[in-house]
DNA sequence: TTGTACGCGTTATCAT
DNA sequence: ATGATAACGCGTACAA
């Protein structure tokens, strides 16, 4: 069925079809129904491929991430699939892992498949060195590009972002008005939001005078590694004699391993250990005790990177970043 | 840049231009190398809409999930858009809940904008009665339909599952050779998958002359909630004077309900109540004790029913249907 | 209000 | 091996 089909048993030409399928006005309203009943009746459907031909559209995102089961990730993902749906767009998931190169190479991929933004979902997409994120300003040259939850400033390039820096030193700091002086920060990204978080708790460890004690973890393609290996970091910290009385983590996942590490140490929480996760994720309740943790506001942030691109592609100007507080959960582990 | 640009620069006809960009070997190789350069100089892309509009198709698939924030349908989107990506597949990506006015309309939206198949993520999409699924039949007369997890018997409909019956009649099995008595399922779907795993608790139990005892935990946007409820549900039927020494759950997050029951209750665990647990998810690891969980090996699935697809598009014949066996894998909560 | 005719960028079928 | 040209299905000036 081609719009030229459902002229003819319509006995009306193909422009009027069109304007049919367009919603225009200027078709009388008998006309009108007369085509919509053809159209009906043989359940007609345009073709995508002639229509983004004309137009050079195809309404529809790419959406790039690293890892769409990563836990927040998968979230955010979720999120902006469903909003952008509920606005007419369709998005194309791309997952590109944690580098560059692969990060350029399906850029490219989802632009010539005509997608009329990206939207890069995670910090990882913005890295230190500036050349890294060269790619991010050849693609703003052509298409806008949005990013949740890291800042990057170049035209056309609009970010959408939590207050990573001031979450992470204000939860630091609730610590610290607690009593806890032996504080350690552990982490698993050096991203734009994993460096504020970190830049939060050394600013807040600093202010009061206390000493800060941070430990990196590998990112693992399992989870569960990576909870296990943060248990066991901790387990090596301590049997080579430094004291924890708190850990602040960024990310549930780490802060799983933190509890798992106190299970085993047979320390009870949060007596003897306060532990605080990021993300508020499902993970926070699904523990027991449940995770302190800092909600960032991820369902706020997508809907509102949704309502900015919406804007920006029908031609309205929108300020170049939007950010929102975190929100300090409290729970069993504090 | 479109093809008449780059046979012009290049000096040969627009012909010849595409048989380069189609691989085919009916051009010399000076003359190859001749247009290879003015592209690779232009960095010319070809236009994705004018080429699905003479081919008729976009190489996309698109992949329906009801929700691809829930663990189990992230990590299966995940794995198939990775391997479909590396056979030269793009996925377009559809989250359409749980119900079937939703499931149709998404799924036309999808044929609409052209994909080469449909790949149905997740066991809710084949239901009971019969005219539910008819929207399957439909599509499978113009397209090849994919089904992970469920089966449905029907032409151009292919499946790929786990034998979920047995991984949960054997799950249920061990319970009772190692002893156990009260042996209460816990499940959230009926879906084709559910009430698979619920007939082999069932027949587990009567074969052995125990009484069956199951509950229904309905399906909440949060699994916090649903977690949650889990383990109110267990603390209602332990006040209410029934017994209970194992839970057997279709999922992790019921079994971590029932970890947070057995918390709560101060109960021990396994000493006083066994859990097992479905998918062998991260939430299995990322739990102290560690849970007993029935691994249904996704990502093996995940594989066949790409492999299976890239061979349908190309035309070859594969069996209907694809079944591996669950796994139990022991940890710390059996 | 409605219709005609052309352009969008490819692929594929012919010739040559 | 290469080139001319007709599809592919739609949107849209422009004409009526």
């Amino acid at each position: 069925m081609t719009i030229y089909d459902i002229s003819q048993k319509a006995g009306v030409s193909i422009a009027t079809v069109s304007r049919v399928l367009n919603g225009s006005d200027k078709v009388s309203a008998k006309t009108r129904k007369k085509v919509l009943d053809v159209m009906e009746r043989y359940s007609y459907t345009p073709n995508a491929f002639a229509r983004g031909l004309g137009l050079n559209t195809s309404h529809t995102v790419g959406i790039l991430c690293a890892d769409s089961s990563d836990l927040y990730l998968a979230k955010a993902v979720y999120y902006l699939e469903q909003m952008l749906r509920d606005k007419g767009y369709d998005c194309i998931l791309c997952c590109c892992g944690y580098n560059l190169e692969n990060k350029i190479k399906y850029s490219n991929l989802l632009l010539s498949k005509k997608v009329d933004s990206i939207v890069f979902v995670g910090s990882n997409f913005v890295e230190a060195n500036e050349e890294s994120n060269s790619y991010i300003r050849d693609i703003a040259c052509t298409h806008p590009v949005m990013i949740l939850n890291a800042d990057y400033a170049a035209p056309n390039v609009y970010s959408c972002l939590c207050d990573d820096y001031h979450a992470v030193l204000e939860a630091t700091e609730e610590l610290i008005s607690s009593g806890r002086k032996n504080i350690i920060y552990i982490y698993n990204s050096t991203s734009y939001s994993g460096s504020k978080k970190l830049t939060g708790y050394m600013d807040a460890m600093n202010t009061h005078g206390l000493t800060a004690v941070t430990e990196f973890i590998d990112r693992r393609y399992e989870v569960s590694d990576e909870i296990l290996d943060t248990a066991k970091t901790l387990e090596g910290l301590c049997s080579s004699g430094t004291k924890v009385d708190a850990v602040v983590c960024a990310d549930d996942q780490l802060a799983l391993g933190a509890v798992k590490f106190a299970r085993r140490a047979g320390l009870s929480i949060p007596q003897d250990i306060a532990i605080i996760g990021y993300n508020n994720s499902m993970l926070a309740v699904s523990n027991e005790p449940e995770l302190t943790s800092v909600d960032n506001r991820l369902e706020l942030l997508c809907k509102q990177l949704v309502n900015n691109l919406i804007e920006i592609l029908s031609g309205a100007e929108i300020p170049r970043k939007t950010i929102y507080s975190g929100l300090l959960v409290k729970r069993g582990t504090t």
